[in-house]
RNA sequence: GGUCCCAUCGUCUAGCGGCCUAGGACAUCGCCCUCUCACGGCGAAGAUCAGGGGUUCGAAUCCCCUUGGGACUACCA
C-alpha cells in the first residue's frame, strides 16, 4: 500500500479513557492523522471503554480536547459525529452481542463458566511445570455444561487448522504465528462487555477501517484477531504496527515517572503544536532525507508506512525543545505575538499590545518555548528588583575601581538625557562614553544593563532603552544612582 | 518459563551489496560574531555499525547463531 492505494482509506485511534493521553499515544494518533490525510481518507476516533473498572471520569474529554489543541482532530468521533457511530464501546454493547450469537452457534465461541480461582490455579500449574497456559477447554465437554443463566463468558475456540496464521505487516513484513501457541482467548466477558479483541475486530469491520496502525504491544495478539476476521468471513484491514515509545532513561515504556506528561502540559508549557507534530512524527518516522523539522502539510505529504521505523525510539525533549525554539525564531512576529496570550507575566496587562510586540521582539531569539516568556520579560513591565543586592555587589567588585559604578551610571544618564531614545541615537552617545571614560565598553554597559533591568544578562542595550522609553529608563538610572 | 519483536555516535536518525576510512541533527566542548544572554557561523569530540560465524570479488546492508533490550503471556486495553 503505498500513496495510490486504490481503496478508500479509513483510520482509527482507540485509545481506553483511563487517563491523560501521554506523547506515546499521541504519536499513534499523529501517524494515524497523517496517513488518513496522506490518503485523503478519514480518522476515526474511537473511545474502547469496556473496562469499566479502570475507567476515569473526564479522561474522554481530554482525550478530545488534547487531539483538537494538537490540531489532529478526527473527522469522526464522540464530538464529531458521523454515519459509523456510535463511537463509544460501552454504547455498542447490542453491536457485539449480535454479532456474537451467530459465532456462538457456529461453535467459534463456546461458554465457559469456569471460575477465576480455577484458572488462576491453572495458570500456576502452568507456570510451575514451566510450560504456556492455554484454558484446558474444560467447559467444552459436554459433561460440564452448566445452565445459560450462570454468570459465564464466551471464549473463542482457536481452530485446530490451518497449522499457522499470519499476516503482511506495513511495517515489519511478513509475520506468522502457530495457532497451537494460541490460547482461547474471552470474547465476551461475564458481564456482558466484550473484550479488546471482540470488540475490535468487530468494530474494525463496521467502521470499515482499512489500516490499523496501532502500538507494538498489539503485534503478539494480532493472530487472534485475524482468526476472529476469519470467523466471521469478513476481510481484515492492513495491519502496521507501531515501535514502542520509550523514557528518556533505562529502556522501560514511557510511562509517568520518566517524566512523560500529557499534551495538556507541553502545551501549558508553551511547546508549540506545530512543534509537537514535527518532533513527534520524528520518533519512528522520517523521509529519508537529512531535513530535521517538518511543516505539517510536508509531513502529510511524505508521510507513508514504509518510511516507519522498526525499532523503538526514545523521547528526548532536548530535541523537541530545540525545535520548539527554532520553530519559535522563524515565526514572524505578529503570529507569536498572537500566540503569546496567556503566557505574560502578570505585571504586563496593562501594557499595549503595541508595547508587548516591541518587547517580543527583543526575547523571540531567546524564547524556546513560551513559558519563559514571563521571566524572561518581567522588567519590561515592572520596575527592576534590586532587593538581592545586585546594584551593590557589582558596585563593589573589582571592574568599577576608577569609574565607580555610580561614576558610570551618572555619565551614562547624562550622556542619554538629551537622546530621542532612538536606538541609533542611544548608541552614538553611548558607545563613545566607555573610552571618555577610561574603561571598557562591556563594564560601562553592564553597570547600565544592571541598573535598567536589574539582571546581569538581558536584550540588547540599545534596543532594550528604545523599548523601555525616555522616562522609564531615566528614572530607573536615577534610581539606581540613588540607591548607591 | 513460553511466544514474538527489536539492535548504526549519549539521543533522534541517514544507510536498503561497492558512493561509508559510516552522513545529518539534538546535547556537549572550543573558536568567531559581540555590550551581557541568546541567535548565527565555523570546528572538535563522539558509532571497531551489539558479538561471532557464514554468503559474496566486496556487507552496516543478505543468512545463521549468540548476547542484550523490549512487548505479550488477564473476564486490562
Amino acid at each position: 500500500m503505498s500513496s495510490s492505494t486504490p481503496i478508500s482509506v479509513r483510520v482509527r485511534f482507540a485509545p481506553s479513557p483511563t487517563g491523560f493521553l501521554h506523547v506515546g499515544g499521541i504519536r499513534s494518533a499523529l501517524f494515524n492523522w497523517l496517513w488518513a490525510r496522506h490518503n485523503g481518507g478519514i480518522s476515526i476516533l474511537r473511545i474502547e471503554d469496556t473496562d469499566r473498572a479502570r475507567y476515569v471520569e473526564g479522561a474522554l474529554d481530554q482525550i478530545c480536547d488534547s487531539l483538537e489543541a494538537l490540531g489532529i482532530a478526527p473527522d469522526e468521533g464522540p464530538r464529531e459525529g458521523g454515519e459509523y457511530g456510535p463511537y463509544v464501546q460501552s454504547e455498542r454493547l447490542d453491536l457485539y452481542h449480535q454479532h456474537a450469537k451467530p459465532l456462538l452457534e457456529s461453535g467459534a465461541l463456546y461458554r465457559c463458566w469456569c471460575s477465576p480461582e480455577r484458572l488462576t490455579k491453572l495458570r500456576e500449574e502452568a507456570q510451575a511445570t514451566g510450560v504456556a497456559f492455554k484454558y484446558d477447554r474444560h467447559c467444552l465437554i459436554a459433561a460440564n455444561q452448566r445452565s445459560e443463566t450462570e454468570p459465564h463468558v464466551l471464549r473463542f475456540r482457536i481452530p485446530d487448522a490451518p497449522e499457522s496464521i499470519g499476516w503482511d505487516d506495513a511495517v515489519r513484513g511478513r509475520l506468522d504465528f502457530k495457532l497451537t501457541d494460541l490460547d482461547d482467548f474471552v470474547a465476551i466477558k461475564a458481564d456482558g462487555f466484550p473484550t479488546y479483541h471482540f470488540a475490535n475486530v468487530v468494530d474494525d469491520h463496521l467502521m470499515a477501517i482499512s489500516h490499523v496502525l496501532r502500538a507494538d504491544e498489539w503485534l503478539p495478539s494480532t493472530p487472534k484477531h485475524l482468526l476472529l476476521w476469519q470467523a466471521f468471513d469478513w476481510q481484515p484491514p492492513v495491519y502496521a504496527h507501531l515501535p514502542a515509545v520509550l523514557g528518556p532513561t533505562g529502556n522501560k515504556k514511557l510511562s509517568k515517572r520518566d517524566g512523560a506528561q500529557s499534551v495538556q502540559e507541553y502545551l501549558d508549557e508553551g511547546y508549540l503544536p506545530e512543534a509537537l507534530r514535527s518532533f513527534l512524527a520524528s520518533l519512528g518516522w522520517n523521509d529519508g532525507t537529512t531535513q530535521e523539522v517538518y511543516a505539517t502539510d510536508e509531513l502529510v505529504e511524505r508521510f507513508t508506512l514504509e518510511r516507519i521505523q522498526r525499532s523503538p525510539a526514545k523521547f528526548d525533549k532536548d530535541r523537541l525543545t530545540w525545535m520548539n525554539g527554532f520553530l519559535i525564531r522563524q515565526m514572524p512576529l505578529d503570529k507569536l505575538l498572537e500566540r503569546s496570550r496567556g503566557f505574560w507575566p502578570a505585571s504586563a496587562s496593562d501594557s499595549s499590545m503595541t508595547y508587548r510586540r516591541h518587547v517580543l521582539r527583543l526575547v523571540q531569539d531567546r524564547l524556546k518555548f513560551l513559558s519563559e516568556l514571563s521571566e524572561l520579560t518581567e522588567f519590561f513591565f515592572t520596575e527592576p528588583d534590586y532587593r538581592s543586592g545586585i546594584l551593590e555587589t557589582e558596585a563593589d567588585s573589582d571592574r568599577y575601581r576608577h569609574p565607580t559604578f555610580a561614576v558610570c551610571l551618572r555619565a551614562a544618564r547624562q550622556a542619554v538625557e538629551n537622546s530621542d531614545f532612538s536606538e541609533a541615537s542611544l548608541e552614538a552617545a553611548l558607545r563613545p562614553l566607555a573610552e571618555e571614560l577610561g574603561t571598557k565598553t562591556g563594564v560601562l554597559f553592564s553597570a547600565i544593563r544592571i541598573a535598567i533591568t536589574g539582571q546581569k544578562s538581558a536584550p540588547g542595550l540599545f534596543e532594550t532603552l528604545a523599548v523601555l522609553g525616555r522616562e522609564t529608563s531615566l528614572r530607573r538610572l536615577d534610581n539606581a544612582i540613588k540607591q548607591l
